[in-house]
DNA sequence: CAGTATCCCATCCGATACTG
DNA sequence: CAGTATCGGATGGGATACTG
């Protein structure tokens, strides 16, 4: 990965490998469709479980409980329990995780710039 | 996702939830770990079967061409075969493949902007 | 309402073997 | 060298049922 130019010049090799599988290790938590669409799709709200649950089509609740725990573990959304009965449950993007939404809006855009391109070049392999 | 804003206003529904629907699935596509790996990988360069096979570090055959045919597939990647003995195929990312590219180079830099952050998170998290 | 647990199928992915 | 095919284990992911 990038590894080597941001941290040039200061560490041993030790750190560097453990960074670097680090950095590895997040990339996979990260790159994935669910956690993805999940924060683009908190985007500046607060969101309850079910809201987001509505909001990212197609998920399942088993997916997007796994992929809440995961973000909030990685300190990329910050979860909030009302100890209420029923119990109401708010995520939202934490500082970091408001920064990577950034790169995936970035994403989406392209997702769009893209469309009939993509759709075009699809067409052409197909055959 | 975001489709509703940059389309907005010229299409009827049909044409809406149709290009929603590919949006959807490109994102699904392109949304990976191995994926956006080797467009990282790639980034300027031609590379060969085996350089990027070297250059994806962990990726193996299998996932390297099932990818790359992929990328393919939707024009993010030319693939160049030299009709020689032994074959050589170089890849190269194309001008949306490039665009992509972009958006991934700010996905690993915010990765290690927050390695520091996430380790600290996760340790909290597990205990 | 939010969450955990279970069952079960589909897909991912690595290993290996084979071809032009 | 680059690629396809196949097998088998691991993981992803949906459906359902149950708890505080």
């Amino acid at each position: 990965m990038v590894t080597k130019q941001l941290l040039q010049g200061l560490p041993e090799d030790a750190d560097l490998r453990r960074a670097d599988s680090l950095a590895r290790e997040i990339f996979s938590d990260v790159a994935n469709k669910w956690a993805l669409l999940i924060i683009e799709t908190l985007g500046d709200e607060t969101l309850r479980f079910s809201a987001l649950r509505d909001g990212v089509e197609g998920i399942s609740h088993k997916m997007l409980t796994q992929n809440l725990r995961m973000l909030e573990r990685n300190g990329l959304v910050e979860r909030k329990v009302h100890p209420t009965v029923p119990p109401r449950v708010e995520y939202t993007l934490t500082e970091a995780g408001r920064g990577l939404r950034a790169t995936v809006d970035g994403m989406c855009e392209w997702t769009h710039r893209h469309l009939g391109h993509i759709e075009a070049s699809r067409r052409r392999f197909d055959a």
